[in-house]
DNA sequence: TTAAACTACTTAGCATTGCTAATTAATACG
DNA sequence: CGTATTAATTAGCAATGCTAAGTAGTTTAA
């Protein structure tokens, strides 16, 4: 067997693995009343503070005009604000609301713990197996 | 920092690189010229050969409704097709057709690809640690 | 045995989230 | 100064999730 094959199996099973673990989570995320794509740029503000909707587009890997749909809903429920950057006023700086933040970190926990009780049944080494790959998937992704 | 944390900590990273590694390869899927959805739908029968449309629905933990238009979507395309289960005509069986298969591969083997060409700028002991880390995470997450 | 209950699927209608193309406003450049 | 560039928005489409309601087939029970 190849370094390619077995990397293109890797892939394969890296791919699958992500595809469940989401699958399984995703039940906790709906319980927040929170949809899915708010949530995620909402903890992009909430935990890396203001940015430019271009910046939070790129965070999300979205357009421009998808994150500002979704700024908007934030904005509607009192999550998110738009501010003008004074120093160029094309660009807005998107923060969280306090009433963002603390829901954010609510549903943060839900999820996480609902996670996390899967994973406290691995032991100590299969965690930092985890750990360590977390890290390095984030090393691979990063590169382009 | 108490054991506890340190999971929820892991749990929390675990979930956002899932995240942003199936956002990446979406790119690849959307290539193949078959909605994500659809594209997931034809993997279950594909390898998992003839189901009901509530098999095939729960099995990708959508709603039977929207089960039913990705089916309609498949057959339009000449990717499955559904049969009535003649030992209850209330039921259907949906089943790939053999073009159906025949991209299914195709596109399996495109994602596969271009994930496996961001890992391959890993080093061997990055890998393994992949490696290690789906095979925990798969049984953390075959457990409930 | 036939009416009622149940089950499988579909249809209709809505919300969310992705896209591209085109527009508006502010800034930078030549 | 005027043109080009950049940031965000608006408009309009497609895909995919949902619930509620309808149709057709099967089971159950009076």
């Amino acid at each position: 067997m190849t370094k390619r094959i077995q990397i293109e199996n890797l892939a394969d099973h890296l791919h699958r693995a992500a595809i469940r673990l989401l699958r399984l989570v995703r039940v906790q995320d709906t319980a927040s009343g929170i949809a899915p794509a708010r949530l995620s740029a909402l903890s992009v503000i909430v935990f890396g503070g203001p940015v430019s909707l271009r910046g939070l587009a790129r965070a999300e890997q979205v357009t421009p005009p998808t994150m500002s749909r979704i700024v908007d809903a934030l904005e509607v429920d009192g999550l998110a604000r738009r501010r003008v950057n004074q120093q160029d006023r094309r660009e807005l700086l998107i923060e969280a609301t306090e009433k963002g933040a603390a829901m954010l970190k609510e549903g943060r926990k839900r999820r996480v713990k609902f996670l996390a009780s899967y994973l406290s049944q691995l032991d100590t080494s299969e965690l930092s197996d985890i750990e360590r790959a977390v890290r390095a998937v984030q090393k691979a992704l990063q590169q382009q």
